[in-house]
Order: structure tokens, then C-alpha cells, then sequence
DNA sequence: AATCCGACATAAC
DNA sequence: GTTATGTCGGATT
């Protein structure tokens, strides 16, 4: 269960009436235990209560009192020993009136009325095991809004389908929008009189709801009427004492789907909620799963958490701000000059779903402008920062609406804190009506067109600017169009998951300018559109985008074109995983980049360290692969131009697991018929030369065929595959199916001697790349590359820690694990020239490797290279390796990986300079 | 004909 | 239910 699910279960509890012996099963049930755990409880079995209640061990213990003696069962619950001993995380004790509750571990108390118990939702998140606890907690209020607006959602598209149609899927969502603005205008006095929207609703609509869409939409109308033409309009009285808000968001057409009994309860539940409590940031991110049919069984996950937020915006430009106040002290003109640069900031998120990182970068602005106000001795002034320079462009319709509810929201909390309640109120209404949230396909609008720079000829605005006479320098701002800071979380998709739709926008903006655009990811857009955004004045731009783009296959497509446009990479945030709300976050690993067409030097490259804490690394330049240096992006070639032998992927079956065996099916066929031993081979691909569990393969070919067929169980398996072949979409797959009984992509003969085996995808967390040896009657799956009869010394190469940090650098990762490739790795991999008597004592090497393991048999590859637990004697055979081997290339042990690096750069960049020479 | 990818997938602990 | 670590098929070149 999610979090919303969690607060929809308790609410319900809440309101049935109290039953005192369910109550303990239903507070459990709540938070999703399941009806297993929940039998046993009731049994007795693993109730651990000594005080007569309901203890789950590790969870919560809970007592049902008499009437009004809460107090005296919290107590009995916290002296319990079996409190102590089963480890128990909260305590509880209600009578159904009163309701207490402790968090044993950190003392924390909650006493309220029972009624009100699920307002405290949040503070039992843990027992639903919800990690990103303190989030949660400290938004509690938004995921209970989002919960609840959902249901009325739901509950009017059911009695108003017509407004879930394409074409009125738009009114409804702004329906909802202006709902939530109406909520929060009456709990925060913009409308004057207490929850007047809601009274309203209860007071002059029918208890059977048949007028309820009549009655908002009376009060709709209002708010889109000045003040100064209600004469004459006809408005009803009780309509008339609201304000005129419009600025776009009353405007247009005022229908309201019609309300069922069920809806209008809904609606008066959500208006009772303290909406002064909203954040704007986050309650966006949440509620735009609201109207997104996918979204909507995720309900609430898709939460970009501020932390993250502020890993792009920081190092974008809110740092610099920062030391640029503090430098200035308490400098009057220095701090004029700084908030006269802010008011000209504009930021631009072209994929801003609900806003948010709109929202925190006003926010922090105006926490920084308030500041300066303060030292100027100017507390609650007037902000100089206009919400129209935040801008935004948002495919989704309801988000597009939110985005700018949330800005109007953001404006408003924040005048209330800098400038108090009184005057963020005289300024509030009308909204402001120009729209700064486009909706639309943002890689086919015109960015410029919907943020555009004002005033092209910019200069960049240096330190000594603030040196300069005061006059000076006011004259130079009003001639300057200011700084534009582009960011955002646009969405990544990856070359195979994008639709007909993506692939045309794709097409639209690379076509005829990239040649393999098709294989890089939707979110490479961004990065195009920003930088050439980027050459029509003073802009610098910072994504979240999947690692992938700094990987393997896409980088010589998309960066050697971004550097062309003439961006830099400023900075960059190396992988980490995206987190949300989700209780299994799965989630995607992602980076973030700052790019800009700047000479700014100093490049700073961040990574989260061992503690969790930001780490950053100040370079003078970073590549593509967000390393220091600037190296060329490599491209994949056919053969490796240093001699290295020939790697291929292994063989493909491509027969829906009929011709893989396991030991025992193997076992079985033989024993029911023996001549099948002559068609079955040891069959090897990553996880078995890893973990050494055996498999074999059917391996059949022309010569067997009259065999294999007298064989039932083989004749049965090879049909099997025949079926799978000729009901693919694939045609290369449906032809295939006219021979069954073979692979469908052979690379060996099968008549080999020796094979090294190196699996495509391996852990990161090893200190080298399993690579192993298989005798050659083993068939090599496609999950690992292979090479041949090879040479033994190209294992040393493999084996060695340069070639490890050379594979984890230009090759794909599949999240941050190894993905090995012939192309990109192998034949890219930079060698001197080997003399025969390097190629011997490389050999040698090896082989020691080898004999280590050897000495520690029957231990796999995954006992032999765990991280912390590599035995002396293979870790010594790896050392030698290394030694022999860096010394052919530099004559002695390299002092750390950038070393490494930066000789195989260099190598890498001599060899193609030669080959473009001749 | 062969490669590289996955807002992942799933077995194992 | 976290944690660890690699499937599998096919679009693309």
C-alpha cells in the first residue's frame, strides 16, 4: 500500500462507528497487513500483548480502553515489558473518544479526539514500512488532499462521463483547478469570511445535491465579474461576496459537472482540511496523478523530492546568488545591485509538469531577496521578483494548470512571510492575467517565442560590475535582458520505448543533422532545444536526465553536436538513483548536467559520497563521460586496431527455453533415453561463469537432426520451439522457425578448444570483470561475450584494473553496472604494442590467476570477488597482473585511475589522428 | 548479420 | 520487502 491508499483506509476507519474488539484488526488492516497476519493476531499466535491488547512484534501495540481511561492504558502499555521485549515502535490506546498514541524510539506523543486520529496518519507511516518516512511526515497534509481530490475526481467522472472526453477532458481539469484555488482562498482570508466557499456550498445547495453545479457555478461567475459590472449581472446575493479573482482562471466557460449525493459529501470533506498547510512544490507533483489516467494506481509517487530539486538549481545559480550576497554584506549598493540582478532572472523549466521546480527556485529567490531587504533596512518590501519570469512549458493539461495554481500559491505564502498577512492580501487579487505555463509539445514549440530574452545584445555581467559607479551600472541593467537559467526534469525515454509520436518529434529536430538520432533518448531534445535557446543570450542550463546519455552508444551521437552548438559542460551531478515515494522505489538512475555557451571557467563535478553527503570536484573541464579532461567521445569499431583477437557475443537460442536444460531435465531425458547425451552441451552465459550453476543446451545441427527427432522429449522440445519462431512479430525470427532444432543466431562451431568467457552485465562492486576460462565444448549464451581460441594474455588484459576502468567509462551501464561491449570496450581498448615477451608474461599472469582460483575450488567467481572478501593469494595473482601490465605501458604502476584514463585517452586520441592522416 | 538498450526485471536473501 | 545483480527480444544499423 502507498501512502494515499494508507490515509484513504484510516479516514474510512475513522468514520465508521467504533467497535472496540475490530478496531486493533482494522487500524492494521489500514496500513496493509494482510488477512493472514491479521488471523493470526486474532487467534492468538502471535499476539505478544501482556496488558490484553493487540502486540505485533516489531510494530505496535494496542489497547482499547474503558471508556475514559486512555490515559491510564497508554501507561499500562508503556510499562509493559512485553512492550520492551517485542520490540515494539508505537504504542496505542483509544476508547473510541479519546486517542493516544507514542512513538517508543523517539518519544513523540499524539493525543486528539478519535475522530480526529487520521489527521496523525503520517506518524504511523513506518508500520506500512514507508522509508522515505520524514518526506511523508512533513507533507502529510498534501498527500491527504491529493487522496481526497482523487476520489472526487473519480466519483464526478462517473456521473459525468462526458467529461472525461478528449474534448472536455480540459474543463474538467480546470474545474478541479479552480476548486483547489477556492479551498485555499477561503482557509487564507482571500476570500473574506471563514470557508465561505465551503459554507456556501453547504448552505445554499440541496442536501440531495441536485443544485450543487448551479450554486459553484454561481460562484464561479462571480469571481469572473469586476467588481465594478456586478451591477446588472444578476448575481445572486450570496454570490456576490466573492472577489474577483479571474486572471484566466475564471474566465471562460463557468459549467460545473453535476454533483451525486456521494460527490458533494466529498467535496465539503475536502474543503474541512487546513489547505493553509499546502506546499505548493509538493502537493503539485502529487495531485497531477489526479487526472492522469496512468498515473493514477501510482497515486501520489511521482514526487521529485526538494532535495533533488536543489541538486540542479544550486550549482545552476543559487549558489552563485548566495556568495554574491554574501559578498556583498551589508554593502547597501552591492545589495541593490543584487536584487536588481534577481528581478531580471527568469527561469525556464521546459517540462515542468505541476511547477515545482518553478516553484522552489521563486521561492528560494525570494528568500534571498528578503534577506537583502533586511540588511537595506527595508523589511516587507515589495518584491521586485514578477512571477511572469518564471516559465514554464507542460504537455499535460491538468499539470499545465496546477503549475500556475502553485506559482499563484508559492506568491502568496511567501508575501505572507516576508511581508505579512495584511499585505499579501491588498495585492492578491485580480490575478495577474497573463498565462506563463504554455501547454504544449515543448520540442516543437518555439522556446524563444515563450521565454523569449529581452534584449539580445547582453554582456556578461561581471564581478566589477558592482565596483562601478552606482548610475553606471543601473543604466547597464536596463539595457540587459538579464540571466535566463533553464531546468527541469524532462522525461526520458529511451530509444525502444518511444512511440510513434516521440519518434516524429525526435525525427522533426534530428533528422538530416544526426545520423543514428533513432537511438538516443527522447530526452536529448532538451539538451538540443536548450542550447541552441542558449546562443540568443545569457543562458545556462541544468537537467535531470537519465545516465544513459553520457554512456556507451549515445554519446558520440548526441555530444560531439551539442559541442558544435558551442555548449560546455559547467557541471555535473555523476549517477544516483531518482527516488519517490513509492514503497519499493525501483526508480531509474539519473544525472544531472549543467551545460551553458560560456567561457565561465571552473567546472564542478558532484557525486553523492560514501555518507550520503555531497561531494564536489572542482576540474577545468568536463567531457561527455563526466570525467575531468577533454577527451574525445569514441565510436564503436568492428575490429580492434591493437592486435587484440576477435570478441563476439555468444550464441542466441531465441527458442522460448526449449532447447536450455537444467541438470535435472537434462538427467531426465538421458536416463529415457541415453543417446541424447550426444546433442546435449554445457551451456554458459553471464550468471552461470559467475555463479557456476551448470546448464546445458540442446545442440543440434544437420548431421543429428535423424537423431535428435527419434528422441520424443527432444522432438517435443524442438517443437515447442518451432511454435514460439512462427508466432513472433519478428520475420527474421519467423524464418528461423524452418529450423528449430538449431540456435537462432550461432557464433562458435562448437569444435573449439578453449573459450574466454566475459559476461555482458556485471556487479559494479567488484575490483575486476569475472572473466573465465570454459573448455571448448561449451556452447557460450548471449548473455556473455567470448573469444575463441584466443591467446591466453588477452585474459590478462581483461582481467587487469585498467581495463576494468576503461570498460566502466566509455561503455553502457545498465543502471551503474558494467555492460561490456566488443565494439565500444574491446576494440576502443588502447594497447602498446605487445612484444612476444610481453605476451608471455602476460600469459603467465593468468594463469597464476587461474591457479589461485583453482586453490580455492569449488568457490564461483561470485565467492572468489566479493568486494571485501577476495582471498590473498588471487588478489596477489591480480596485483602481478597489473603490475606486468602497466609497466608495458608506462614503465611502472599507475599512481590512480585518472592516470589511467588519461593515458588511454591519449593513446585512443593518437590512434584515430593517425588513421584520419593517412 | 550483429549490437545495445531497458523512468527495468526478478531471483535471492 | 529490501537487496543484489543480470533476462530477453527486437529495433536499428
Amino acid at each position: 500500500m502507498n501512502a494515499v491508499e494508507i490515509e484513504i483506509a484510516i479516514s474510512d476507519l475513522a468514520m465508521q462507528s467504533f467497535d472496540a474488539l475490530e478496531f486493533p484488526y482494522e487500524f492494521l488492516r489500514a496500513f496493509g497487513n494482510k488477512e493472514t497476519t491479521i488471523k493470526k493476531l486474532k487467534s492468538g499466535s502471535s499476539n505478544k500483548s501482556d496488558v490484553g491488547g493487540v502486540l505485533q512484534r516489531n510494530n505496535i501495540h494496542i489497547l482499547v480502553s474503558e471508556p475514559g481511561k486512555v490515559d491510564e492504558s497508554l501507561k499500562a502499555l508503556h510499562d509493559s515489558p512485553a512492550t520492551a521485549k517485542n520490540k515494539v515502535k508505537f504504542i496505542l490506546a483509544t476508547d473510541g473518544d479519546s486517542f493516544q498514541a507514542e512513538a517508543i524510539d523517539s518519544g513523540e506523543t499524539v493525543a486528539c479526539d478519535y475522530a480526529k486520529f487520521p489527521d496523525h496518519f503520517s506518524f504511523f507511516l513506518q508500520l506500512a514500512g514507508i522509508s522515505t518516512v520524514k518526506q511523508i511526515r512533513d507533507n502529510a497534509f498534501d498527500i491527504r488532499a491529493t487522496s481526497r481530490l482523487n476520489r472526487l475526481y473519480v466519483e464526478l467522472l462517473k456521473d459525468n462521463p462526458e467529461w472525461g472526453t478528449a474534448d472536455q477532458r480540459h474543463e474538467m481539469n480546470h474545474f478541479m483547478a479552480r476548486l483547489i484555488f477556492c479551498f485555499f482562498a477561503e482557509d487564507t482570508d482571500i476570500f473574506l469570511g471563514t470557508d465561505l466557499f465551503t459554507a456556501t456550498i453547504e448552505q445554499m445547495s440541496a442536501r440531495d445535491s441536485s443544485n450543487t453545479h448551479e450554486v459553484i457555478s454561481e460562484m464561479f461567475r462571480a469571481m469572473n465579474t469586476k467588481l465594478a459590472d456586478r451591477d446588472g449581472s444578476g448575481l445572486r446575493s450570496w454570490a456576490n461576496n466573492f472577489p474577483y479573482v479571474n486572471g484566466g482562471l475564471f474566465s471562460g466557460s463557468t459549467d460545473v459537472p453535476r454533483f451525486s449525493k456521494i460527490a458533494r459529501s466529498y467535496l465539503l470533506h475536502i474543503g474541512n482540511l487546513d489547505w493553509t498547510q499546502i506546499n505548493p512544490d509538493i502537493f503539485g507533483s502529487m495531485i497531477q496523478a489526479v487526472a492522469d489516467d496512468e498515473e493514477r494506481g501510482e497515486l501520489g509517487m511521482h514526487y521529485t523530492s526538494v532535495p533533488n530539486i536543489l541538486k540542479v538549481l544550486n550549482p545552476l545559480f543559487l549558489d552563485d546568488l548566495r556568495k554574491k550576497l554574501e559578498e556583498a554584506g551589508d554593502n547597501p549598493r552591492k545589495l541593490l545591485n543584487l536584487r536588481k540582478r534577481i528581478a531580471r532572472i527568469r527561469v525556464f523549466d521546459p517540462a515542468c509538469g505541476s511547477g515545482n521546480f518553478l516553484v522552489i527556485a521563486y521561492k528560494q529567490m525570494r528568500e534571498i531577496e528578503h534577506t537583502i531587504n533586511e540588511r537595506r533596512g527595508e523589511p516587507g518590501r515589495k518584491s521586485d521578483i514578477p512571477l511572469t519570469n518564471f516559465r514554464g512549458i507542460e504537455l499535460r493539461d491538468f499539470s499545465a494548470e496546477i503549475a500556475r495554481l502553485a506559482l499563484i500559491i508559492a506568491e502568496y505564502q511567501c508575501d505572507v512571510l516576508y511581508r505579512g498577512q495584511r499585505e499579501a492580501l491588498l495585492e492578491f487579487l485580480p490575478l495577474n492575467a497573463e498565462n506563463w505555463i504554455t501547454c504544449g509539445n515543448a520540442l516543437r514549440l518555439d522556446w524563444l517565442s515563450i521565454c523569449p530574452p529581452t534584449g539580445t545584445g547582453v554582456k556578461t555581467i561581471a564581478d566589477d560590475l558592482f565596483e562601478t559607479p552606482l548610475d553606471q551600472a543601473e543604466i547597464d541593467f536596463d539595457n540587459e535582458g538579464g540571466e535566463t537559467y533553464i531546468c527541469g526534469n524532462p522525461p526520458y525515454i529511451g530509444t525502444r520505448e518511444q512511440d510513434k509520436q516521440h519518434k516524429l518529434d525526435m525525427k522533426a529536430m534530428f533528422d538530416g543533422r544526426i545520423n543514428s538520432w533513432k537511438a538516443m533518448d527522447y530526452v536529448s531534445g532538451w539538451l538540443f532545444k536548450a542550447a541552441e535557446y542558449g546562443r540568443f543570450g545569457q543562458v545556462a542550463t541544468a537537467f535531470v536526465t537519465t545516465n544513459s546519455i553520457c554512456q556507451g552508444q549515445q554519446v558520440p551521437l548526441i555530444w560531439p553536436e551539442l559541442f558544435r552548438l558551442g555548449i560546455k559542460i559547467d557541471f555535473a551531478h555523476l549517477s544516483f538513483k531518482w527516488s519517490n515515494l513509492a514503497a519499493n522505489n525501483a526508480g531509474v538512475t539519473v544525472i544531472i548536467i549543467g551545460l551553458s555557451n560560456s567561457n565561465n571557467q571552473g567546472c564542478r563535478i558532484y557525486s553523492i559520497g560514501k555518507q550520503g553527503e555531497l561531494e564536489v570536484k572542482y576540474v577545468d573541464c568536463i567531457n561527455p563521460y563526466l570525467i575531468p579532461g577533454r577527451y574525445d567521445s569514441l565510436t564503436a569499431v568492428k575490429a580492434s586496431p591493437f592486435g587484440l583477437s576477435n570478441m563476439v557475443k555468444g550464441n542466441y537460442p531465441v527458442d522460448g527455453g526449449n532447447l536450455i536444460l537444467s541438470r535435472s531435465e537434462k538427467d531426465e531425458i538421458c536416463s529415457r533415453s541415453q543417446c541424447a547425451d550426444q546433442l546435449i552441451r554445457p551451456f554458459v552465459g553471464s550468471n552461470e561463469s559467475i555463479s557456476g550453476t551448470p546448464r546445458f543446451c540442446l545442440w543440434i545441427d544437420e548431421s543429428n537432426y535423424e537423431l535428435a527427432k527419434s528422441i520424443p522429449d527432444v522432438r517435443a522440445r524442438i517443437e515447442s520451439v518451432r511454435e514460439m519462431r512462427l508466432s513472433s512479430k519478428k520475420v527474421a525470427t519467423n524464418k528461423s522457425a524452418e529450423r528449430p532444432y538449431r540456435f537462432d543466431e550461432i557464433r562458435q562451431s562448437g569444435n573449439e578448444n578453449q573459450i574466454i568467457v566475459l559476461p555482458v552485465h556485471s556487479s559494479e562492486n567488484r575490483e575486476y570483470l569475472p572473466v573465465s576460462i570454459e573448455s571448448g565444448s561449451t556452447i557460450i549464451y548471449g548473455s556473455a561475450f567470448a573469444l575463441f581460441d584466443a591467446p591466453l594474455w588477452n585474459m590478462a588484459l581483461i582481467a587487469s584494473r585498467i581495463h576494468l576502468v576503461w570498460i566502466g567509462t566509455v561503455c553502457g551501464k545498465l543502471e551503474t553496472r558494467y555492460r561490456y561491449s566488443n565494439t565500444m570496450g574491446w576494440n576502443t581498448f588502447p594497447v602498446p604494442k605487445l612484444t612476444e615477451k610481453n605476451k608471455e608474461d602476460l600469459t603467465r599472469c593468468a594463469e597464476d590467476i587461474l591457479l589461485a582460483r583453482e586453490r580455492h575450488f569449488p568457490a564461483t567467481i561470485a565467492d572468489l570477488y566479493k568486494p571485501d572478501a577476495m582471498p590473498d593469494d588471487l588478489r596477489a595473482a591480480h596485483e602481478r597482473n597489473d603490475e606486468v601490465l602497466e609497466r608495458i605501458y608506462i614503465g611502472r604502476r599507475f599512481r590512480n585511475d585518472t592516470e589511467r584514463l588519461e593515458k588511454l585517452f591519449e593513446m585512443y586520441s593518437k590512434m584515430t589522428a593517425g588513421k584520419k592522416g593517412a
